[in-house]
DNA sequence: GACTGTGAAGCCATTCACAGCT
DNA sequence: AGCTGTGAATGGCTTCACAGTC
């Protein structure tokens, strides 16, 4: 394998093909083309050729790509053998939906930590997980080797606590504040805005239908 | 204002300034530089001073921008003027959470209609908003006028929900089931997959700790 | 004939560097 | 002196097009 950096868009893509292969496999598919995949992914057939091949040669010229045997490669390649370890700060509503998600625990994500400053949650269990107050983070994140650390507080609170999250050794936040945090360069840091993404939409919206000329 | 096409990082980072912009508003400073607005969104000056360019010339040479005035332009070009409504469709932990979020209304956003197919919940109301059964989407869209449908449902079902949405005459969709939606060219689809992005984390993190190798 | 893998070309976004203003 | 606005340069991702394989 080459040394080459590769684009997060690719990693992007990689895990929605993941997604779209699991499916696939699941209505007892056997093989792929890679036009099959780009039109389940919403991306062109070059483009899913192009993204796999950063990591290797999964098909077979004239043929196609075996499925279950492509996912494997791609979920190797994201790291999703084990089981991660998520640390969740923020039990309120976000914070609810996400330890509800289906999706997590599916795709191999445990919460394995939750804290939260309200004193009415603190001692409080969601899905078999004590609420500990928001001074244990560093303590109980090192102790439990959370690995990826998700943040639904407010934005006020955030940095506070991705700094307590780094002392304890998390790898990598998940942050859904509306703030740039300051971390290490060895943290990685995605941040999920939900009002980003709405306001993308009112933008693209309003120039189509012409709001305010 | 010349008419290039403005890329999509460009609004989101828009989006950001925004939110920036506010706070340090509420923290009564007046005037800000690129480099002030850089480092409180996380990215670089000239990047800063690029995005703004795509729009108009909003700050004093020598001196900076006026941040109550630069957030208004700003908000005027992603069209945040007006409220935007929306319609939520599948209110399970995820739609609560975004319900509930307080960030929606604050920002100009309001769900005006709310749709699932559990029978449990049809009749119920949330924040006000009566829940309607899935059947009645394009007929209460239409009527209700909603800009925006936010689709909270199984990925099973997403590709119908978004049908039944377009045809009730909505602009845009936020998208937060894992599948990808096939809709005309005129509607604008923002994906918000949260395994995604924990994905690229495990791939990130995995690389620097060398999980695998 | 069908489809993969990949160098080359094209395109788009970011960074640089400096002229222009206060 | 300090900072914006912007053309030019750079860097990086995507698309093209075709050789290679089944």
């Amino acid at each position: 394998m080459k040394i080459t950096k590769i684009p997060v868009a690719t990693i992007m893509r990689m895990s929605v093909y993941s997604r779209f292969l699991t499916q696939l496999n699941h209505d007892g598919i056997e093989m792929a083309s890679s036009s099959d995949i780009a039109d389940g992914a919403g991306v062109t057939s070059a483009q899913v050729r192009k993204d796999l091949a950063y990591f290797g040669e999964f098909g077979i010229r004239g043929v196609g790509y075996n499925i279950k045997e492509l996912n494997e490669h791609i979920r190797k390649i994201l790291h999703l053998g084990d089981e991660w370890r998520l640390a969740l700060v923020g039990i309120g509503s976000l914070g609810r939906a996400l330890i509800m998600h289906k999706g997590f625990r599916e795709h191999g994500f445990a919460v394995n930590c939750i804290f939260d400053n309200d004193p009415a949650k603190i001692g409080g269990f969601f899905e078999g997980v004590e609420v500990l107050p928001a001074e244990k983070i560093r303590e109980a994140v090192s102790q439990k080797k959370a690995d990826i650390g998700v943040i639904c507080v407010p934005a006020a609170q955030a940095q506070n606590v991705a700094d307590a999250l780094v002392e304890g050794g998390i790898k990598a936040i998940l942050n859904f504040a509306s703030v740039n945090l300051v971390t290490p360069p060895s943290i990685h840091v995605r941040n999920v805005d939900l009002t980003v993404q709405l306001e993308v939409l009112t933008f693209q919206a309003g120039e189509s239908i012409g709001r305010y000329g």
